[in-house]
This record gives C-alpha cells, sequence and structure tokens, in this order.
DNA sequence: TTTT
DNA sequence: TTTT
C-alpha cells in the first residue's frame, strides 16, 4: 500500500568503494551529484548540487565496480533509507538510496567497454534501427 | 542505456477480464482511467480524461483477478509497449502498459479483503533486489 | 543536465506543521510513512517502514493546511534536499523531499470535502505545460 | 487524484519536425527508441524496442528545435494522451507522450553547443564535469 | 468504462 | 507518528 521510489540521473563524484560481505555479497557505494540551474526572482542564475548517497547491493555492485566511475552519468532508480548511528554518543541520521536499477548513460564512443550484465540495453545496432521484422503476437487488438 | 517507465494513479473502468493461457500463465487486461483537471487561459473548467491499458502478467495477474474490480483506485507502474495488428485489412497500433507493480489505493472501511502478496512481481524489480535479511555491515554511520 | 526526483504514496503520521513566513509565504511540513512488506529467505515476513520528511511551500502548503492531516493518504512527487544544521555544536545532516506536486488518495465516502485546485503546484510543472486549450493540428496521425 | 506521467531514457530516431502554429506556438515531435535486452528463459538474447512519438509545445518544442537531432540521447518525463483519427474512413487511435521536461544527457566533449534555455539546468560545466571542486561534506563516512 |  |  505504499510506494518509495526515488530516479536520479547525475554524476558520480569518486570512484565508488566496494566491500565485500561474508558469503560474497558485494556492497558499492557512492555519491552522485544533481543539480539545479534556474533564475531566481531577482533574475540571478541559481545553481544548486545535491549529493546523494547511493547503496547497490549483490550483482548491481558489481556492476558498479566494473562500469562505474568518478564521472560517470548514471540513471538510478531506489528506495529511500534513513539510518540512525551513533557518532562521539550523539545520534545522526543518514538518508541514502537503496538503488534497484540502474543505467549507464553517455557513454562516449572512445569507450569500448560493454556492460556484459543483465542489466537492460546493449545491441547499439538497434537504438536507431527497431527490429520492426518482429512479428506481433497475434492479430487481436485489445 | 534506456529507460521506459510509465506510473499511474487512477481507477479501473470496468471489472477486469482474466485469461489463462497454456501452461496456466494468467493474463489479465484492464482500462484505467486518468483524469486532468485545469483551468484554461480563458478561466474554464476543463477536465480531460485518459483511458490507459494496463495488461498484468502471471503472479500480478492473479492479484488483479482477485483484488481489482470496476471503481478500484491503483497505483501502476509499467512499460509501454505498441503492438500492431490487422483489422479488416487495414494495419492498426495499439499501446499498453505492461504492468510490472502494482498498489491497491485507498481502499474503503467496508472492505475487508487484504492483499497477502509481496506484489514485487514480473522479475524485475526482484532481480536487483538486495537481501533486506542481510545483517547491516557493522555499526558504522553511512 | 540532471533529475532529482522522488515519488512517495503514504500516510501522514500526524496533522501537519503549518508556518506563514513574513511576506506570507506558507510553509508546511509533515511525516510520511512509507512500509514495505516481504518475506525474507528464511520465510518471515517483515515489515519495514520508513517515515520520509516531506515540505510543501506556497500554494502547495495552503492545500496540506485544508486537506491534509493524520493518516491521510497521499501520493507525492518532488525533489530530494539534505540540509546541515547544528545542534549543540555538532553538524547534523538531514534528508527532506521539496514537494513539487501532491495527490489525495482514498478519500472514504464519508469525506465529503473537495480538493478545489488544480494542484500542480510549485510552478515547475507548469512552466513547460502545453496551452490545451489550443486546437490540435490537424486530424493527421502521427 | 490521479496520475499520469512517463519516464524515458532513449535515443532519438530522426531529426524532430518543428511547426509554427498560429499566434507562434511551436510544436516539436519525434520518436524516442528505448530498447530492452533480456535473456529469455530458453537463454536467448532477446533485444526489443519501442518507439515512443514524443511531443512538446512551445517553449520546450524550441529547446527541441535547437538542441535534438538524430540519435541524441534524452530523458523524458510527460504524460500519455491517446488522439483518435480517420484515415479511409477507419478509425485509429494514436498514443503519444507529451512532454513536460527533457534533459539532453550524454553529451560529448567535442560539443560545443550548450543549452541557453530556462529548462531546468545551465551550466553545462555540469555536464560532464560537475563541480567536484565542492568540499565533500568533511570527515563523514561516505 | 472510472473517479472526484 | 501512519497505514494494512
Amino acid at each position: 500500500m505504499s510506494v518509495n521510489k526515488v530516479i536520479l540521473v547525475g554524476n558520480v563524484g569518486r570512484d565508488p568503494e566496494i566491500r565485500h560481505l561474508d558469503k560474497g555479497v558485494a556492497v558499492a557505494r557512492f555519491s552522485l551529484a544533481t543539480t539545479e540551474n534556474y533564475t531566481s526572482k531577482t533574475g540571478e542564475k541559481v545553481s544548486n548540487t545535491e549529493w546523494h548517497n547511493v547503496v547497490a547491493w549483490r550483482g548491481l555492485a558489481e556492476v558498479v565496480e566494473k562500469y562505474v566511475k568518478k564521472g560517470s552519468q548514471l540513471y538510478i532508480e531506489g528506495r529511500l533509507r534513513t539510518r540512525d548511528y551513533d557518532k562521539d554518543g550523539v545520534k545522526h541520521y543518514a538518508t541514502e538510496i537503496n538503488a534497484d536499477t540502474m543505467q549507464l548513460l553517455g557513454r562516449r564512443e572512445g569507450q569500448t567497454e560493454t556492460v556484459g550484465q543483465p542489466m537492460q540495453t546493449e545491441s547499439v545496432q538497434s537504438v536507431n534501427e527497431p527490429d520492426f521484422s518482429q512479428p506481433e503476437e497475434d492479430d487481436l487488438p485489445f
């Protein structure tokens, strides 16, 4: 009965930190910047950058490890999660984005790496030339 | 390298149609109405309703069968898909929303049914879903 | 070149707090709960509730003041924003959701109030909003 | 009481068509491809491309005219709208995405164009080079 | 065809 | 602190 969804497109601030927990579970953490630019009422150009703490687990963490680095432009879909922790006896809260899906955006031509993961996309061929030859299921309208 | 996502909150127009394909795969289809209300530049109140063709498969279709009926208010997350079909020798196109997740909203007090499903459906989401049962790494903040 | 978007459907924990700043600007704040239910690998039913700090400004704050109360089910679309503040000489961070649009969901039959607002709020959306009153170009298909 | 939202990240199939209606209102139309790649149960790699008919109005259409061309990678947020039209005496339906916001993604270094529009974003500087000179918070985790 |  |  509820929805908790975050959608971000931004750039990674530093190379991700990867940790491998017991049982081989991988966790990746990185900061993602989103910048909002607008003109204020007084006519000034304002630029406001938010830094988001992103966490990815397991297979997605491994994709992060292989393909994400400082400067990468990413599409992230995830969930908000706020944790509390103690620091010098004071309770603090930290909100992070638990990533569910990720897309690497705007890879440059020079880049040869390929995402060999069941993430979403690949065949560049189809980007501008869809395969219309695919037979549609049947002939029934909705 | 791409995202195809639809998010709808609306009301179901008629009781869903359910079909059971070979091998026990269930498919549910229904129309969902979203209504946009606004005031035009000339000051008139305008109401515009869109009808969306929603399709759900497998486990999600079964949830639809059990809990969705005419008038239900739903949150739907899915993907756009356009099919072509032949009708009287003329090619037509139909765009539908392939549902990935669903939430029943605003159930009224008289209703006693309960959705006993995690309702994350169609595998896509759960693929990258972290294992919440895992112990959090340690006691470090972030 | 970036996207910072949050979509929530949840319930309001307490009646919102409304403040009227100088110049008549209204600000509303409230907590919204989202609950995730799932079954762990060990077969246990787990329920995890997140509390989100939502902030609404101006016209949207006034809608909140009129129609939102403890228990209300809401759809919220907004942006993440993390602020830092000092508490007893210690720096803390707080992440909040700056609401851009809101929908009251699942109002029950007994409720007679009606939201008499277009509720698109905070200008952002309406900036790029097409003029629906315009005649559609012609009768040509795409 | 409803939400009708589409979020797409994809590539433009051909240079957009721009029309200027009476009163100087601009309309831009283009097709956007999203491709879904997955491995079927039988182990085959499957690639499915969807083509989305996107329409932008007014200021957003002018941004399209200036900066979008065949191959552009875009983030689009909009609403679904289905229109009917007559063709040879037969009623057809066409579903399009009415764009509300747009982001140009992954522009390469060689590209010098700059988005000079009050859309959302501005500082091109941050497109491929977010402002890493920002002091990372401090000694906080993450 | 829904809903408010 | 909500809700189912």
